[in-house]
DNA sequence: CTCTGTGAAGTCATTCACAGCG
DNA sequence: CGCTGTGAATGACTTCACAGAG
């Protein structure tokens, strides 16, 4: 165990082999060791050990790794064992979808407010959990009142430096941007950006892309299922 | 300009200076040096000149690039002069909100089906632009008739691994997965991966980390305004 | 003299490979 | 023996720095 900074590609990754393990523990895996995790999730093993020894010393020589042991330890790490308190800003579509999001709760996020400037939205609750809207001039007010920590902005591009600023002001330390622009924060604040244009964008260059050379007849050489599936639901019902 | 295999950090990139050479074109610059586009939008010039020289030779020396040529450029490059037919799979909170999305536009992408398995869904249609919800049985007609190439899956990660395996059976080759799992793809096939909850519990690691020592009155050097914003709207309303 | 395009250097991340613990 | 933890080797990405075009 070191204590040199750990890059955000590790602490991404610590989400994704904690996904594994409680996919493992469901499975009642008790015990795994690197080789099996990096064979079942397709990751590296040598990567899992490195990521891990940033840490500590999780694991058993000649064993592997405790799943649950490992989860402990992980869950903590990521900060996961407090509850973290989000607050919405821009109450449109992806607000609200937010808002009724369910995945949120396994992280242990809860979402408390949303924000919007629109009259016609403010004082009203969204959704089954009825989150408030609430005005967003009054966003310091409510950070404060309802403990927030972490912020989301999904307000149009023109105007997410601004809300930016203001949760800033708030006293907000992590922010989750929607908005597809490169935002400028202060130090000690943490923005991360999911850019859905820049996502796009990357396929469109894929598809334009002569040199990937696609079979022709997409059956031809197709390992998998075709048939309906019989449970899905929308991302909200989880 | 060479021909070796460009990366996905690079292509990312010339998304943003797309978008930054978009907002220099509406403030009518119509020349641009690598050294100002850095300066002006916080990127490193060299990495700007050296990401566009895998492309071509697009600059003139002395002088800097012309915006409108390099935007015609780089618009071509991405693929982005031709357009996008995108399809949504799960018409819940998250798939609607992004049927709604007015962002696609921008980027030449236009969402023209959703689909489902709730038979209480399929056959509406959603949002202003009146998008029909298919039954997600249909997939593979669909994505013919609709000459659809783009793949958007909106479902629950139990089931994203099932839907991703019916649209490459339908013939996509390019999915925006927004589903918190790693999914596998055949070759050929191209998945990105927006995902919340990674994002998230980055967020939550970096509130967990002492090390970063936060100011303890957030108003001590705060050099932002705190007026209240006029025109915000939600993130659909662009 | 300015700014591009690009080798070379530097930095960061991943993978290999093995000593050594259990 | 099997597997972890970790230096050492490799590979990838970024930044420097400058020759040379305009």
């Amino acid at each position: 165990m070191k204590s040199e900074k750990i890059s955000e590609l590790t602490t991404n990754r610590l989400s994704v082999y904690l996904r594994c393990l409680n996919l493992l523990a469901d499975a009642g895996i008790k015990t795994i060791s690197s080789q099996a995790l990096a064979d079942q999730f397709n990751l590296n093993s040598a990567q899992i050990r490195k990521d891990l020894a940033y840490f500590g010393e999780f694991g058993t020589r000649g064993v592997g790794y405790s799943v649950d042991e490992l989860r402990r330890h992980l869950t903590e790490i990521l900060g996961l064992d407090a509850p973290h308190r989000v607050g919405i800003v821009g109450a449109g579509n992806l607000g609200t979808a937010l808002a009724n999001y369910q995945g949120f709760a396994a992280s242990n996020f809860t979402v408390v407010a949303l924000f919007d400037n629109d009259r016609e939205k403010i004082g009203r609750h969204v959704g089954p959990a009825q989150i408030p809207v609430h005005d967003v001039r009054r966003v310091a007010r409510v950070v404060r009142d309802e403990r927030i920590d972490v912020a989301v902005i999904a307000v149009p591009a023109r105007v997410a430096q601004r809300v930016l600023n203001q949760v800033m002001s708030a006293g907000i330390k992590a922010v989750l941007n929607f908005a597809p622009v490169r935002l400028h924060a202060r130090l000690g604040v943490k923005v991360k950006t999911m850019d859905l244009t820049i996502s796009l964008e990357s396929l469109s260059y894929y598809l334009a892309q002569p040199q990937v050379q696609c079979i022709t007849n997409p059956r031809a050489l197709l390992p998998y299922e075709e048939i309906a599936p019989r449970e899905e639901q929308e991302l909200s019902g989880k």
